[in-house]
DNA sequence: AATGCCCGCAACCGCCTACAG
DNA sequence: TCTGTAGGCGGTTGCGGGCAT
């Protein structure tokens, strides 16, 4: 007996998400929370698959999604997580609350895939030519590498130990491991989101779907400004300011406690998972067996021993994921 | 101006896991 | 314990815009 779709192929509308079909969707969700996606198409009328429906939600419609360029730190952090985790975007996502694992896995493949390749070709051919990797790097990469492995066995120890339940980590001690025996967060409050839900409808309403939306991205870059109203003056475009690392970006970050990845401000004291951030109640759930950042943030942010921009040539990157 | 190519991103597909009955 | 189902996740695809010719 094989396994029925999980909506009927019949009548399901395919392709990108019209205005129309948020507003519906963001309605639906305001009133009735997310959750039980197999009911949404049959009580919004969406000619749409629940799964396309969550999806929609999860990675562009919630609030709190910060779009547009990645900061320097995002990049250095997806990098790191990356190497360390693998391919696991959601689990990697779980460090970024503004970001989606679909986002963070487009921008490795379209971006960081090229550079690091790019990097890489490029430190074979200095390494050919006798030249250090990294000429101003005051560490050797032997160095590096060690550190790098000590690093990722602790991490490995660390989840090892914090997936073993009632075995104390002698790693973790005082740290909660959000991943582990640990049901999700309570229901969804709607405080916050509402605000945001109700304003996107607003604007929607007063630019008219015609101006303001020739397509569904649109709808994105009005949560995109409804979400920095309460910082921003609403100038602007957000993209333009986050080219320069500021303006959205940086709002977003101090409104998550999140712009504070130099090592000198990196002592957070508790999991920086999306339950903490200002949208808890709407952010993704902690899945993917998030380690505990307090553990690895040293070595995630201690952006001394990367110094500077010559990390990138000393990350050790699995080939499968370049090539 | 027209055409073709390349790239980025939104969305889909299919597998896996958790959970309820 | 088994089975069916919904939700979650990662890989992949296809469309549309930008750029080069």
């Amino acid at each position: 007996m094989g396994r029925p779709p999980c909506c009927d192929k019949i009548g399901v509308k395919k392709g990108p998400w019209t205005p129309e079909e948020d507003i519906i969707l963001v309605s639906y969700i305001q009133e009735h929370g997310p959750g039980n996606w197999r009911a949404v198409p049959t009580n919004t009328g969406l000619l749409r698959c629940s799964k396309s429906c969550r999806l929609r939600w999860t990675n562009y419609l919630r609030p709190g999604i910060k779009r547009g360029n990645f900061t320097d730190h995002e990049e250095k952090m997806i990098i790191h997580l990356q190497a360390l985790l693998g391919n696991r975007w959601a689990a990697i996502a779980s460090y970024l609350p503004q970001r989606t694992d679909n986002d963070i896995k487009n921008f490795w493949n379209t971006h960081l895939k090229k550079k690091l390749r790019k990097i890489q070709a490029g430190q074979g051919d200095q390494s050919r030519d006798g030249l250090s990797s990294a000429g101003s790097q005051q560490i050797s990469r032997g160095q590096w590498e060690r550190r790098l492995q000590t690093d990722i066995n602790m991490a490995r120890q660390a989840l090892c130990e914090a997936l073993s339940p009632g075995k104390p980590s002698s790693l973790l001690t005082g740290l909660k491991p959000a991943c582990v025996n640990e049901k999700p967060a309570p229901a969804p409050i709607y405080a916050s989101s509402t605000e945001n839900i109700a304003r996107l409808l607003k604007g929607w309403m007063i630019n008219g779907p015609k101006q303001s939306l020739k397509n569904s991205a649109t709808t994105q870059n009005s949560f995109i400004n409804m979400a920095g109203a309460d910082s921003l003056s609403g100038e602007g475009t957000p993209d333009k300011a986050d080219k320069n690392g500021t303006g959205l970006s940086q709002t977003f970050e101090s409104l998550f406690g999140f712009d504070s990845f130099d090592s000198s401000n990196s002592d957070f004291s508790q999991p920086m998972s999306p339950d903490t951030g200002l949208f808890q109640d709407e952010s993704k759930p902690n899945s993917g067996g998030q380690v505990p950042l307090s553990l690895i943030e040293r070595w995630l942010f201690d952006e001394g021993a990367m110094q500077g921009k010559d990390y990138l040539n000393e990350v050790t990157i699995d080939e499968d994921n370049l090539f």
